[in-house]
DNA sequence: CGTCTGATTGGCAGAGACTGCCAAATCTCC
DNA sequence: GGAGATTTGGCAGTCTCTGCCAATCAGACG
């Protein structure tokens, strides 16, 4: 590793963020390698590490938890997802800004291939699935103020910010189930259109 | 567990068994309250296992999982929840069925007391939460053929009994939640309508 | 009543995820 | 090249959970 003295580079820091970030993406897709070839569970934390050449002690270091090796994406998720929401035109309503904002989280995927890979894996292992339900939630809940500026205020029921938030990623969880028990066929967010009509009806 | 000679009696079986029952109570009480007096994390199954009186090993017997310890009454909860919406009359629709379904499963809880200290605990333990989530999707996938019957069969919408089974249970949780804001104010169903008429209007 | 069978329990060892602690290696800056 | 800061690795330990085996206990049979 150690690239010499060598100058700055364009982006940032020292050289040595660089290496780190390599390291981080090394164990990345060392343990998304395995995890699709012998499954989630069936593979140990010192497996990856091993065939990652790191010690344990640093992938812990790097990834405080075994499912973030895979939810730790999900962050960029989360912040893109309320930036969105926050930066629709102020006469859009709630659920515009939420669907613009899945419609951008959406594009975050590198290709149909690899997210079908990912989300097959993440559906189909209970402990990963309830991982992702969980970091779900707390995305709610800071969505929860933004879409409750956004809604009529002639009508203030209680609880219809969350009805609408749990509602629209319910149907595009139920979106991205329907898409994968197609095995990618159509559109996901076509699916979430589909869903939230049928919903509406 | 061979019923032995059979008993007769109506729900009691051999004497032995309601020792047993005693038992998992003993221990579930236990949970509870120390769950309850010090929080989830920070309860070992060796301090339950202890003060219940029985051994490690046969604690997990019982309940396969410390989250069961919780969730283990979401079993009850499931069942209910889909044989309430088989019994529906045959002219029933999704949404009348789903809401049904939820009446029943709220009148399991004993009192607004206990409901709300033990749904504020699920609330507020990070993996508990994701346990529940967890259950409660495998609880939709087992909803989805019996709602998909109850559909108007015109139009057959890719997806559309999974959307609709997802906000039903999204609405819900999310009239859990703000009663549970609300500090058990108002009745959940009502919230519930209210969130599901705030979303379909 | 003694014994025998079958189920339950308890303890022990171990896997696996995860954390604190301390020494060694490494990078940065002078 | 050396001082200081950061990172890494290894070790020990906690906690959940599982497999294994001996000890125990309720009931059945002679």
């Amino acid at each position: 590793m150690t690239q010499g003295t060598q100058g700055q580079g364009s982006t940032t820091s020292t050289l040595w963020d660089r290496t780190r970030q390599l390291a981080a993406q090394e164990i990345l897709q060392t343990a998304l390698r395995l995890f699709t070839q012998q499954g989630y569970d069936e593979t140990t934390i010192a497996q990856i590490a091993r065939e990652a050449g790191v010690s344990q002690r640093t992938l812990f270091r790097y990834f405080g938890t075994k499912e973030d090796l895979i939810g730790g994406s999900q962050e960029r998720f989360v912040t893109l997802l309320t930036e969105t929401v926050r930066e629709q035109p102020a006469d859009a309503g709630a659920w515009e800004a939420l669907r613009a904002a899945f419609k951008a989280a959406l594009s975050l995927h590198t290709g149909p291939e690899q997210a079908l890979e990912r989300l097959r894996l993440v559906h189909h292992t209970d402990s990963l699935r309830a991982a992702y339900l969980g970091k779900r939630v707390r995305c709610q809940e800071e969505l929860l103020p933004l879409v409750e500026a956004r809604l009529a205020p002639s009508a203030p029921v209680r609880g219809q910010a969350r009805a609408i938030v749990a509602t629209a990623f319910a149907c595009f969880d139920a979106a991205t189930a329907t898409w994968l028990e197609g095995n990618g066929q159509g559109d996901i967010l076509d699916l979430y259109d589909q869903g939230l009509a049928a919903v509406r009806s």
